[in-house]
DNA sequence: GACATTAACGTAAACGTTTACGTAAAACGC
DNA sequence: GCGTTTTACGTAAACGTTTACGTTAATGTC
């Protein structure tokens, strides 16, 4: 078995009390007795046990984070800078694959709560009212990343109406006027509708007209809905020559459409994607995109929660984390010839 | 502060071992009291304390599982798998950035430790000595995941030897007579040697020799690594008319490099990969590649854990997942004309 | 009806820490 | 040298559970 704390008193003939305190650095005891005490320990190789310290502390040291897939490319590259960001802090990160289902994000907060976590991180879902009912139970901070709410949590997300606004800008700059998008669900009040509007606003702005013909709406981001949005929306507007995706992966997924009918990409059929997964500067041709911080928003979510929970924060700091226009080779100036 | 279960023992007027025993379902109430205590524990929200378990039966119910990057895809994968086999076994999961520097790693390891988790799932990376010390230190099960190593500890992987070979006789099969290796590290006994020697050991089977000449090592397997050795395999190999890339990172790499090289990829060039990545069928031709099972990797090494700490098995059973080849666009069939 | 057995609880110790409080000795002030 | 303060500890309670053991009452046996 581990060594304990008494384990270590008695081998060095003090008290526990005195362990404690030379493991935990606070004052009381000659330096004689702290090197006694160091050689036990090194001795027995004494592991406080970070259970028994928590029970009692009433802080584990450990903060949950709860995403719909951790597989997916955005997740796993925020998931990294929570992690890096929570080491940083003395905190352990406790993954839960909610799995876009509303019954297993109840299960694992229960689970989370049952496990004392300090701090919750929460992605990419909506945040449901039965789910503030729990965050405000478990009396704990708790950070969202890649979602706002109608509750009055701290976020880290970047502005995707903007994104979205820029993206289409950037696209009517290159001289293009025939513009398709491949949109989201709008049920989805993050990745789906500020992008499809910001879409629909520059395209206005900038006196170009916009039906609803010159979108799809998808309910997932994944590279099959670009794939099949494509041919659907050539259908609509058969004079396209750009297309504006919400998600790399669609934006992929078009491409690779473009690919099997034969069209070529940027010569024929202009294409931003938006996110900048690592991705998208692997794919032929390379992607120019929308790029979200990911890691730096999941680092800067970790911070944020860090700070909340050592409550040097008394009020939820939020932060849009800014965008940029990553150019490669998929869109074409029209205005050159 | 959250109800203990002597609030609601109090509640119910009985004793907290009542509430204990009907909370664990063991024996030993009536029917009667159960219902009672069942409505003072839906009243006042009682959650029993995982930490005070933990800290008397000695189990945390937790994980703790070590990659060397957590947002690359192939550990995302294998990631999602572990978090689903030690969801369904019970357990939650700890997941430790090592970012490949062993000092990160024992630090880890250390804290795991303090943490009192009830297993370890080590992945990709070498097991140094000091690890094992660790692990026997800690006397908790531990499972492999894409490494093997010289202590009897189990992995779940697959034969990369073998995906190697078979991958090269593909090649050959295709008719192909020039074949090149994008390879990795000689130093790596992982992905690196067997892989390496999985292929000249195809070649000479065949009837082809095999130089040095033929062949790139790489301290990584990133899409820079492939895109970087292409040219230098060309040179070596002019008449080159296939590759084979020890990473799918690695083959989209050369596949990029090739597009700007204007060989067409796979009419005067053949490229397969290793891994089968998401990627591996959004790129442009779609990769041909060796599917390692990542996300079903994952799944079983998590249960396979589980079972070592439910002490369902003694000993350690090792399994070798099949791999496949899956046929894309990437490969030319030479034979055909 | 006397006795043994079983069921339904309650009491208290234990898990490994932290920490408030007590105490004895040392250090200090004069 | 005496009272006071400080230092260096030790003692024991507390954190929220589980569980061995004890107790009482109900049930069963003849």
């Amino acid at each position: 078995m581990n060594p304990t704390i008494k384990d270590v008193a008695k081998y060095a003939n003090v008290s526990i009390a005195t362990v404690s305190r030379i493991v935990n650095g606070l004052p009381g005891y000659t330096e004689d007795t702290k090197k006694k005490v160091q050689e036990a320990i090194e001795a027995l190789g004494y592991q406080p046990n970070a259970i028994a310290r928590g029970l009692i502390n009433k802080r584990t040291q450990t903060i949950g984070v709860l995403f719909p897939e951790v597989s997916g490319m955005l997740s796993s590259e925020v998931l990294e800078g929570v992690e890096n960001a929570a080491h940083d802090g003395g905190f352990s990160v406790i993954v839960c694959n909610t799995t876009s289902s509303g019954k297993r994000t109840v299960k694992y907060l229960r689970l989370l709560q049952e496990k004392r976590v300090d701090g919750i991180i929460f992605a990419s879902e909506n945040v449901k009212e039965e789910y503030y009912k729990i965050f405000q139970e478990m009396q704990v901070p708790v950070v969202l990343v890649s979602t706002a709410s109608q509750f009055n949590l701290p976020f880290v997300r970047v502005d995707d109406y903007e994104g979205a606004f820029r993206a289409t800008e950037y696209l009517i700059q290159k001289g293009h006027k025939q513009i398709g998008m491949i949109g989201g669900s709008f049920e989805d009040p993050i990745a789906g509708v500020p992008r499809m509007k910001g879409f629909q606003d520059a395209l206005e702005k900038h006196g170009l007209d916009f039906t609803d013909q010159q979108m799809t709406s998808n309910e997932g981001y994944r590279f099959q809905n670009g794939k099949e949005s494509l041919p659907l929306l050539l259908d609509k507007l058969p004079l396209m020559t750009a297309v504006f995706a919400a998600s790399d992966e669609m934006a992929i997924g078009a491409m690779a459409a473009a690919h099997q009918l034969g069209i070529r990409v940027p010569e024929e059929l202009s294409i931003i994607g938006y996110d900048n997964l690592k991705i998208a500067e692997m794919c032929y041709p390379a992607l120019t995109t929308v790029s979200q911080p990911l890691k730096e928003m999941g680092q800067s979510a970790g911070e944020i929660l860090v700070k909340l929970i050592k409550g040097k924060e008394k009020e939820a700091e939020s932060r849009y984390m800014p965008f940029t226009i990553v150019e490669r080779q998929s869109v074409r100036d029209l205005r050159k010839k």
